[in-house]
DNA sequence: CTAGTTTAGTTACAGGTGTAACCGTCAATT
DNA sequence: AATTGACGGTTACACCTGTAACTAAACTAG
C-alpha cells in the first residue's frame, strides 16, 4: 500500500511549523498588548497605510470582511484606531489610528522586526533560499 | 519610524501559505469524502500505524485530545474506525481503521501524495533548500 | 426620476476550537 | 484493602470564525 508519514508530510509541517511562529509571535505583543492576530493585521496595515477603509484592509491582510469588521470594533473600544465617513462614498468609513494606536504600533514593529530577524539568522545560509521558496509558493498559489 | 509590511512579514507569510496549500489539498479529498482536516489527519495516523488509541494519535498528529476525541467520534460514525478496549488498560480505547476506512484512506493516499509531488516539482531546485529549511523550523521551534 | 443591482459594512447563526471540569480506571503508597 | 494522585477520554462552556442575510448608500439603465 502506498504510504504516507503524516510528519513528512508538506501541508501538515507547513500548518504545524505556521501555528508554532504564530504562537511565539505572540510572545511579542501579548505581554504588554493583548492582541488577536486579526487585531495585529489591522493594525499593522494601518500603520503602514495611515488611512484606509475596512475592504481595504481585508484586501490587503487577506482577511474576511467579518473578521476585519470585528477587529477594527475591538481596536475601536481600545481607542486605538477611530473612523470617520468618506466624503466621497459614505457608505465607507475611513479609519485611521489615533495616538495610542501608533504609540502601540510603535512599539510593535521593532519587536517584530526582531523576531523575525531572529528567525532569519536562526536559519542562516538557508534563510535565502528558503524566503525565495516562499516567493515561489505565493505565485503558486497566487497570493501576489 | 520603524516600517513593516505585513505582506513581508514572516508569520504573515508562512500563515497564508499554510492555509492556501491546506485549503489546496481540501480539494484533494474533498469532492469524493467530505472531511475535516483532524479528521484527515486521524485517518492519515491510524493508516501509518494500523492501532492506536486517542492519546498517541494526538501525539503523532499534533492534535489537542478534544479535537481527536471529536474527529475520532465523526470517523466512527462515518463507519470508518472502530474502538476496542484495550486488554492492558480499560481507559485506553484502541483505534483501528474498519474496510471502508482503509479504503478511503488508500484511495485518498496516492492523491496526496501527488498532491505534495506536484508543489515540489513546481518548486524545482527550490525545493530541496526549501525542505531542509522547513527541518530547521521544526527544530528552532521544536516540533520534532 | 425610479427600479434594480452592486457595494461597504454589520450581525444572526451554526460550526469548530481550547480550557476546564468531569468520569472511570490505573498505580503508588500506606 | 483504602486512599491519593495521575491518566485516557468526553463534555460543558465560552470564544472565534465563515456563511448568509441584512442595512444603507451608490451606481446603472431605462
Amino acid at each position: 500500500m502506498a504510504h504516507l508519514q503524516l510528519e513528512a508530510f508538506l501541508p501538515y509541517r507547513l500548518n504545524r511549523i505556521a501555528a508554532a511562529v504564530s504562537q511565539d509571535f505572540r510572545a511579542v505583543y501579548g505581554p504588554h498588548h493583548d492582541l488577536t492576530i486579526p487585531e495585529w493585521r489591522v493594525l499593522a496595515t494601518l500603520g503602514q497605510f495611515d488611512e484606509m477603509g475596512a475592504k481595504g484592509i481585508g484586501r490587503h491582510s487577506a482577511m474576511h470582511k467579518t473578521k476585519v469588521s470585528r477587529a477594527v470594533q475591538a481596536l475601536e473600544e481600545r481607542r486605538w484606531l477611530k473612523r470617520r465617513e468618506s466624503e466621497e462614498d459614505r457608505r465607507e468609513e475611513i479609519l485611521t489610528l489615533t495616538a495610542s494606536g501608533r504609540k502601540a504600533y510603535r512599539e510593535i514593529v521593532p519587536k517584530a522586526l526582531a523576531f523575525e530577524r531572529r528567525i532569519v539568522e536562526e536559519l542562516g545560509t538557508e534563510a535565502g533560499p528558503f524566503l525565495a521558496a516562499l516567493e515561489r509558493l505565493e505565485e503558486i498559489f497566487r497570493l501576489r
